[in-house]
DNA sequence: TAACATTTTTACCGTTTGGTCAAATCTCTT
DNA sequence: AAGAGATTTGACCAAACGGTAAAAATGTTA
């Protein structure tokens, strides 16, 4: 009997242990926590962050906010697993029978339009792995090299074609990944460099020309390098 | 004379406030300390480092720290503007009357070896960036931007000149920069990538070559783009 | 070696932080 | 409207943290 009342009572208490139906009250609460607290993580990084912060930030007690996840942790968790499906999609949408500079250029824009409008989520993601990935480690192992495999399959074809420069393809990611999510990552950088306030996203139409230069057409001008 | 031994008083118990002939001591342990520092910072950012982790990893107690530096975020600012003249020592080589090819070409393997000798710099410096630049939001603005400014130049004449492609020279910088600094501060996702073991750097051959291609050769083979 | 300055340590303090608990309140169903 | 379950809150706690004070130890120099 007392075994029977402590499973109700934790099923009632701590509602993300079993995957219960959830309430309409815990589905708002759930989604302004993870709103405020990726507010906050991404602006401080894990350390930074506190549990006060974020709490008053969803506008939310903390007790409260702690009946909804049982630690910072898995607030930081619950994040990151949510992201990085959007951080792969770009990826999987590479085409093995399309274009090859249609499909790295639609790729290239993609990351781009993902720093643009997600640029929290990526910062977010960039403190984590500048971490050392103490949560996403398994990810990058699993998912991500196992796509990044299949992916680099696809450029290499590209290559033993003739239709694309020989070139390691993962390199060619890495040099993508970086160009685009330096523009979310780096933005203070960026704007001050610019003499942009901030807020101010105008660069983004030039920093889509400038990568279209760099990874689709010529740097240097033909004819005057060796 | 109450005055007199105050002052003598401050000066020996603050040896950073006034700019005194430094003991050997103090050069050495102020080293020790900033060397821990680094290993500590670059690891968990600002706030995930505590000074305790600090004086444990520079063999020495927490008060005896705070004896060289008077607290947390000196040792940060201490350590950051130490690095900022490293950081921009490469793109101070630029030389208006090279070749573009060549000097663009010595740029980048500056910067990447850069980040293969101090990953832990260019960490400590990302996670700076990350959080806003609270500390060297000066140094962007006036050192920083005034120096692209200058090399900005250069690199609009040698495009004015038919030289180089036509792009947008800032952006062009902050292509470089990003693929550069990609390798070390993203080190933890390129090596789970490539499976390769932690302290691994073998990429950086494969890395320099691909960042040829892209910077300065073709990417795609020409005449199979319209 | 004596006197003085520098360096190191021991013991401590106030605050912040992550997290708990039990009681109170609210919501929903019957 | 009543009762059960879900939600919210205020009060609280232990540990970690940044930092201090003062004495003890060490180094330096005349």
């Amino acid at each position: 009997m007392r075994g029977n009342k402590m499973q109700e009572t934790m099923a009632a208490k701590a509602p993300a242990n079993r995957p219960r139906n959830k309430t309409r009250i815990q589905k708002e609460n759930e989604e302004r926590i993870l709103l405020a607290a990726l507010e906050v993580f991404s602006q401080t990084g894990f350390h930074g962050a506190t549990l006060d912060k974020i709490a008053s930030a969803a506008d939310m007690s903390k007790p409260n906010l702690l009946y909804y996840f049982k630690n910072k942790e898995e607030i930081h968790i619950a994040l990151l697993t949510g992201l990085l499906d959007v951080w792969l999609a770009p990826l999987r949408a590479i085409r093995a029978d399309g274009d090859p500079a249609t499909e790295i250029g639609s790729y290239i824009r993609r990351k781009l339009e993902s720093s643009r409008e997600y640029p929290r989520e990526s910062r977010l993601f960039a403190n984590e792995i500048l971490a050392g990935a103490p949560h996403i480690g398994d990810f990058l192992q699993s998912e991500l090299r196992q796509l990044v495999d299949e992916k680099a399959d696809i450029l290499q074809s590209w290559i033993d074609d003739g239709r694309l420069a020989p070139c390691d393809p993962r390199h060619l990611l890495f040099a993508i990944w970086s160009t685009t999510q330096h523009y979310a990552d780096f933005s203070v950088q960026v704007r001050h460099v610019l003499r942009l306030a901030p807020g101010d996203k105008s660069y983004y139409a030039e920093a889509a020309r400038m990568l279209d230069t760099l990874f689709l057409g010529r740097l240097f001008a033909p004819g005057t390098d060796s």
